[in-house]
DNA sequence: TAGTGGTCTAGACCACCGG
DNA sequence: CGGTGGTCTAGACCACTAT
């Protein structure tokens, strides 16, 4: 019933901007219960091809939106699927204040104190994933007493502090000389850099910049 | 109701890998319907948080999923959102018989023929995105009558051929002497390259490969 | 404020798949 | 094959918001 209504809709019976009757009469209409309507319509409003309103009634979307889903990988369990031993290094870390861009990227109004940690993660030995992480030590203070050299703050902040809203923002650059040397590549490599603040509620958590190495992919679909 | 049952999860009531009592068991607990249940698991399961099995029950996830959504922008959208004028140039336009990375991306045994496009969007006059084409002649051969000077194919394809499915692939390149013209920016310099697979069904419509000028970024979240 | 979608109930039957 | 989640029904009440 549900496949039966979205197919109505893909195959073209109402046309983007087209109003469409109310729930109850799409039920009636086909001869099924409202609340079956109102599901398929909310799986079709979520996959961006409706729009729905109290009152306003539904409408087709003018620009069908093109939504992509895509899974932000563990750098070990992306590393494992691949066949690779999966290693790991601390490369520094530090408590210091966060200066203005990562406060800005958190949305904090004022300065608060962080950890800094920089870490590589490797496929077989060889460079995979260089990271730069912000912790905020009001949200997350123990991990000041946590072995970053053994367990990676990414894994420690999924099992204990488990973010509930982040942002994602993708972008190529060239690699500095001193990231191509930690990466061992060349200096002007094109490498994807993808930046991450992440919350629990309302407290900002940490931002984490991944550095990939040449050649990296991320995937997404539907 | 339902954001009661997200909170327990959230809360720690249950642990990774846990696994849940059944759908009516819960609803007995927490005094609602079965339904309610099935619509707050189905939504833990969308976001990641869960498994479900039939037989099998549901289960916390071990290593909770960082889902992220994003919108694909339209390049028209995303240049006046920006507050600057669109352009849009045709730059050739050609049919031929599909080479074997194009099929293969799009999941084809035979050779076909397509459509080539390649196109450059502008803002304010400055090359935005430039995007190299493939449209397969079988499932969309009216392309062939469509003035792609006046509208771009993505935006034809959307109103005409509405995809139902699609991949996406993205990563970063040094742009080669040839497109850094394009792209009016230096050889090397390095570009964010979002390549995209569409379906109408299981029949593969168009293969595009979108490479943005430096600096340009994608933004997901969730 | 009236009309629409959003949530919920109490029940039924079905489809899948693990033991 | 039995137990679980997936879908559906016929109804009720609520929340938002366009008119």
């Amino acid at each position: 019933m549900r496949d039966r209504i979205h197919g109505q809709l893909l195959r073209g019976r109402y046309r983007p901007g087209d109003k469409m009757p109310r729930d109850e009469d799409l039920a009636a209409e086909l001869g099924c219960a409202r609340s079956t309507i109102q599901r398929a319509m909310r799986d079709l409003a979520e996959r961006g091809l409706v729009e729905r309103r109290r009152k306003g009634g539904t409408h087709v979307r003018r620009n069908p939106i093109a939504r992509a889903t895509f899974d932000i990988p563990i750098a070990r369990h992306e590393v494992e699927a691949r066949g690779a031993s999966y290693g790991y290094q601390l490369i520094g870390r530090e408590k210091v204040m966060a200066p203005a861009k990562v406060l800005a990227d958190l949305g904090l109004a004022r300065s608060v104190a962080m950890l800094n940690v920089q870490a590589l993660h490797l496929a077989d030995g060889r460079p995979f994933i260089y990271e730069d992480r912000w912790i905020n030590l009001e949200i997350a203070p123990e991990i000041m007493t946590v072995d970053l050299a053994a367990i990676s703050a990414n894994e420690w902040l999924l099992m204990n502090k488990p973010f509930t809203r982040f942002d994602l923002r993708v972008r190529a650059i060239e690699a500095s000389e001193a990231l191509a040397q930690r990466l061992e590549t060349r200096t002007g490599a094109a490498v994807l850099v993808s930046e991450r603040s992440t919350w629990v509620g309302d407290a900002p958590v940490t931002l984490v910049q991944s550095i990939a190495a040449p050649g990296y992919q991320l995937v997404a679909n539907s």
